[in-house]
DNA sequence: CGCATGTCAGGAAAACTGATATAA
DNA sequence: CTTATATCAGTTGTCCTGACATGC
C-alpha cells in the first residue's frame, strides 16, 4: 500500500535526536526494533491466517509439539511463552475450540489443567510451519552470519532484562 | 512477578527446531526479536504511563517536535510512523483531548488536516523524554558498539522489507 | 470522473486489573 | 491460614476492514 520513503526515517530521527537531546544509539536501536517487529509480526500473521492461527497461537502449538508428552500445564505454557495467565486461558480457549488442543485434568495436582495437542493440532502445526518457513518469518536481507549476530545481541538484551539465568 | 527461567527458552526451542525441522537461525532471531520488543514496549509504556502517554503517542509527539513548523499533515504522520490512517486519527484524537496537539486546517489543501504540537505538548514531550531516557528505553546489557550493530542489522531488515529506498 | 484525505462504525487479538472458586 | 492455579468479567490500546463525506 504505502510506497517506501525515499530516506530512512529512523536515521533521520536519530540525527535530530543527536542534535537536540544527546546520544541516539539506544533510541535508534529501539525504534528499529519496534519497526522490524511490526514487519515480522504482520508477515507471519498473514502467512498463518489461512490456517486459522496467529503467531501467538502458533507458538503455543510449537511449544506443545516440542514437549515430551505433547502436553503441558497452563502455568508452564505461560512461563515459557511469557504470557499472562489470562492470555494463556484465552489462547488455549481458541485452540481448543478449533480442536487443536484438549484440556485434561492433571493426574496428581487437581488445581492444574494440562493442555495436550491433538492429532489435528499436530497436522495444523505442520502446514503452519511450512507457511512461516516459506516466507522466512518475514525476515529478509540478512546473511546467516548476520542473523546469528542478531540473535546473539537479542539474547544479551533478554538476559540483562532478567528473562533467564545461567 | 515471574521468576526468570533457569535456562534460555529460545535457545532450547532452537535446538529442538534444528533437530526436527531444519535450520533454526531465522526462527531464533525472530523469536528473540518478539521477546525483546515485548520487554522494551512494556518498560517504555511503564515509564510513560505516569505522564499519560503510550509509546505510540510519544513517538507522534517526538515527530511533531522534530518537524520544522511543529506541525504535519495526518497523512505524513502515518507515513513516517508507519501507522494506519485510522490509527493516526485515534492517536491524534487522544493527544488532542489532552491538549498536547491541535488540529488546524491546511492553508491550501482543504482535504488535509494539520496537526500542531502545543506548548503543553512540548512540555510533556520533555518530561516524557527524560522518563524514557532515564530507563534507557528498557534496553540494557549491550555496549554502545553492540547497540549500533543491532541498529545496523535492523536497518538491513527494514530495507529488505521495502521500508525505504536509498 | 478518478483519486486523495480523513473520519466513523465495528470487530479482532492480546494485555491488563481485580475478583473468585478450587485445591495444595 | 496462606499460597498456587485457572477462570471470569470488564477495560484498554492498537490495528484492521469497509463505508463514507469532502475536496483535489
Amino acid at each position: 500500500m504505502n510506497r517506501p520513503l525515499p530516506f530512512d526515517p529512523i536515521a533521520r530521527a536519530a540525527q535530530l535526536w543527536e542534535d537536540r537531546i544527546g546520544p541516539s544509539d539506544t533510541m535508534a536501536a529501539v525504534t528499529g526494533l519496534m519497526r522490524v517487529q511490526q514487519i515480522v509480526q504482520s508477515a507471519v500473521d498473514g502467512a498463518l491466517k489461512p490456517h486459522g492461527l496467529t503467531f501467538a497461537r502458533y507458538e503455543a502449538l510449537v511449544l506443545l509439539t516440542f514437549s515430551r508428552q505433547g502436553a503441558l500445564p497452563m502455568r508452564v505454557m505461560g512461563e515459557r511463552l511469557q504470557l499472562h495467565p489470562t492470555s494463556v486461558t484465552n489462547i488455549v480457549d481458541r485452540l481448543e475450540s478449533g480442536g487443536l488442543v484438549a484440556r485434561l485434568p492433571h493426574p496428581t495436582d487437581r488445581r492444574t489443567t494440562l493442555v495436550e495437542i491433538t492429532d489435528d493440532g499436530r497436522a495444523r502445526y505442520e502446514v503452519a510451519t511450512k507457511a512461516v518457513t516459506d516466507i522466512d518469518f518475514g525476515l529478509h536481507g540478512l546473511t546467516d552470519r548476520q542473523t546469528q549476530q542478531l540473535t546473539d545481541l537479542l539474547t544479551k538484551a533478554r538476559k540483562a532484562a532478567g528473562d533467564f539465568r545461567e
